[in-house]
DNA sequence: CAGATACTAAAGTATTCACTTGACTATTGA
DNA sequence: TCAATAGTCAAGTGAATACTTTAGTATCTG
């Protein structure tokens, strides 16, 4: 893989993971420390935290430390980066669609155009 | 990572790849063979063959084969797992939205309910 | 038919990933 | 004050990834 790594690449990434995106989720019904984010997780702390740092990283989630706890909340605007990407497939093959189907509507002598 | 992956693991692995990526974007303008698809990408044609192989296998797109050519085409529906996941993200958070915007409205004195 | 084309399969390699363990630092509450 | 709590850091491990090279097998084309 040639690295000149994107957002896109790091969010997909970051949510290829289930346990990463079983926090997402998590943090969807509203801010958690990293402990309580640990709790239903079948792994160590340590690793709750380095998937949290990579969430971080990447921008999917914000955290702030208060005295010895540190509070998770998701970012929702960088969900948008994937959707624009969806978007823009969606459109491309939409494009795709409506031009096939004007060369077929050509090719058949069957119906006239509109 | 404890292992029962998903469709969504799968779908998000395949696309945290640039290469990959670069694939599905190619043949959102319409079907392609693997030599065509290869053609700007910087590797070996095997290398290629096998990421459209991991494509197929997650379905984000279709292959068959005519003499000695492989013809590839996106999968639409398969996006839509994706889109699926993103929505309910969306749902929830704004659900959290409306209740913590609930939480602040009754805290506040201020300003009564309609 | 002979050689080129279009892939395919298998094996090897370097890197990255998802963890764990263990040791350590703040903070908090009895 | 002192032990429990909440998190952090660093190093190590085994498995998975993204390639490569090599050696094929069909299928065309001249």
């Amino acid at each position: 893989m040639l690295d000149h790594s994107t957002d896109l690449d790091n969010i997909f990434q970051a949510l290829a993971d289930p346990t990463r995106r079983a926090i997402v989720e998590q943090l969807g019904t509203g801010p958690k420390s990293v402990s309580e984010i640990a709790l239903p997780l079948d792994m160590t702390l340590a690793a709750v935290v380095q998937h949290v740092q990579l969430l971080e990283n990447c921008q999917l989630i914000t955290t702030q430390k208060q005295g010895r706890v540190r509070t998770c909340r998701i970012k929702p605007e960088t969900l948008k980066t994937l959707e624009g990407w969806l978007n823009q497939r969606r459109r491309q093959w939409e494009q795709n669609f409506d031009r096939l189907a004007a060369v077929l509507d050509e090719q058949s002598p069957k119906r006239k155009k509109p």
